[in-house]
Order: structure tokens, then C-alpha cells, then sequence
DNA sequence: AATTCAAACCATTTTATACCACTAATTTAA
DNA sequence: TTAAATTAGTGGTATAAAATGGTTTGAATT
């Protein structure tokens, strides 16, 4: 089983604020999770909405969450502004949601407002995280990240940049 | 694990002081609580409203609370300016609140004072702690905290940061 | 005895969760 | 290669839980 978060496609969110979870992404949470331990988290998953730099949801299962817990705690020490401005980010500003029977999560009405969500939802795997998107913004993302180095050097496959 | 407090919220507070304790930080509590033993301290959290650098009110479990108090006895000897400081600032300026049948504590007068609590209270969730905000001052921390990272370095994704 | 404040109780609104049903797509097995 | 079975995605409804407002009781204070 791939435990990488592959691929993109578009859902569908309810008036509620419900959307299916992209059933491979689901797996590869669940199995993740379940090195954790603890049964009740099991189909837990952490959202990272973010402040205004980020118009998008960073999605990841309780593995990943940990990690990213356990850095900021050994790397900046209690009271530094850098470590405020992490715990801000990484935990004030985001949730811990989960997946219901149906495999669909509940996304809180500021957390749709804030990622300026409708009735469709992207999804785009990203490794070891994946995304929710606006669709119009996140084809103007993609637009973006494909012009970004198409001037500057001429890469006919970005494997290139892997030397 | 799951005991980490998460997101930010807004609850109402009426005018005898109440205020609903979002029902995941409420478990994260009594989930806490339950490792120091005492069946009547099972629903207390302690709040440090501290001097007046801080605004907002510092709500932890028993479980922090001791390991703070821990803390300061095993580091500072009794009698030197910075165990007084300390001791003044943890236990002076706090105090413990239960949590009642329907998941409110009462704030006294004085902390809502302190605070500049009005009818609406801002919920932080910190990791191992969560914060209570007047929302002017929140929103305005908020903005400082935006800003402290934007202009030295470029951060797409305060994820650099952990470099 | 009157006042104040905390604690308990009760009721309502809102929101989240569980439950059920349908369709489409995919997989499995005959 | 088709039919049956399973899984994925979606919508609606019922139920439970959370948030909050109000009233009453009880203890402590003046």
C-alpha cells in the first residue's frame, strides 16, 4: 500500500459542509493513524487552514501532526515569538475533524469561509500531505506554479531539477 | 494522541460570568485531570490571568499546572526574587474553576476585569494549553503575529521554519 | 432579614453526528 | 463478457449533543 497522497480531483460539499473524503486518501489516513495508537483517534485527521498567506486547507493524518507538534516543541522554546507564531499557525489555526461512517468530514462554517469553499472542493495529493482547494483558485495556483520557472530556465521535464 | 488543544472559536458570556468551554477542550480536561488522581478535581482547570503584560487568560489542565508548580520549586529556591516573581505570577494571579453540569465556568468579576471580557469570549487553542480573548485584542495579536514573519523573510510556508 | 453570589436545575435553539437510501462506478465471479 | 456484488460518492432525515438563556435553590455576607 502507498502511503503517499496521490493525485487530484474535485467533490462535491453539502449546505452542511460535508464532503467525501477521496476514499484512497481515507485509507492511507486510517493506516497512518493507526500507528499512533489510541482507538477513538483513529479516523481523525488534522486541518491546517493557516493565516492569510494560504487561501487553501492543508490536510494530514495524526502521524504527520505529531511531527510537525514535536518540532516546533524541541526547535523554539516556550516564549520565543518564532514559537508563538508556529503554535499560532500550526495549532490555534487549524482543527482536528473526523470521518464519518460514510467516509465524508464535516468542515466548520469559518473553516469553509476562510478557505472561500463552495459546492466544489479540489483535492490534490501532495506526498505526505494533501490539499483542499477552491477550484478557481486553485487553477490559477497551478497556472502560477507552471509559469514560475518556465522563463527563467527552459525545463522540458522537471526531473532536471532533481540533479 | 488527541490531547492537543486545537482551533479558535467565539462563545457568548452572560452577565453572571458563564462561559461554555468548547466541548474538546472540556474533554482534553477530564481526560488530563484523570491522570492526577482526586476524583473531586476531575473537572477543574486552573487560569493564570498573570500581571499586565499578558491581556488574555492562560487556561491549562491540572496536569500543566503541576508540572509548572513542579517547576518552579525544583529551579528556584525559596526566598530569591525570581521564585517570588514566579510563584506571583502562577499561583497569585490564577485561579481554579470547575466546570458545571453544562460544561460552563464562572468567571469572577475581577478575571473578567482583568481580561476586558465582554459578552463575547475568543477561544486559541495552544497545544498544551488554550486561551481566552477579549476579540478586539485577539484579532489585533492576530495581525501583529501576521506581520512579525512577513517583511524579514519570505515564508510561502511557515513550514520552512522547521528546517 | 435582606442581599449577594455561586451552584444546581430546566428549557430552547442550534449544530454535529448517526442513520438510511439511492446512484454510479468499479470489481468480482460465474 | 455479462451479471452480481461491492465500494464510492451524494442527498435527506432523525437523533444526539453542544451552546446558551432563564429560574430556582442554597450558602455565605452584611
Amino acid at each position: 500500500m502507498l502511503t503517499i497522497f496521490r493525485g487530484e480531483s474535485t467533490h462535491k460539499m453539502d449546505q452542511k459542509g460535508r464532503v467525501s473524503i477521496p476514499a484512497d486518501y481515507r485509507r492511507i489516513i486510517i493506516e497512518e493513524n493507526a500507528k499512533v495508537g489510541k482507538e477513538l483517534d483513529q479516523n481523525t485527521l488534522v486541518i491546517v487552514f493557516g493565516d492569510n498567506r494560504q487561501s487553501h486547507l492543508e490536510c494530514y493524518p495524526l502521524t504527520l501532526s505529531r511531527e510537525i507538534h514535536e518540532n516546533i516543541k524541541s526547535k523554539f522554546p516556550r516564549g520565543t515569538p518564532k514559537r508563538e507564531f508556529l503554535d499560532n499557525f500550526f495549532e490555534t489555526k487549524s482543527i482536528a475533524v473526523q470521518i464519518d461512517p460514510n467516509g465524508r468530514m464535516l468542515l466548520p462554517q469559518h473553516v469553509r469561509t476562510k478557505a472561500e469553499l463552495g459546492s466544489n472542493v479540489c483535492f490534490a495529493g501532495k506526498g505526505e500531505s494533501f490539499q483542499m482547494w477552491n477550484p478557481e483558485k486553485y487553477s490559477q495556483r497551478q497556472k502560477e506554479l507552471e509559469a514560475m520557472f518556465r522563463d527563467e530556465e527552459i525545463i522540458s521535464n522537471p526531473l532536471v531539477l532533481l540533479e
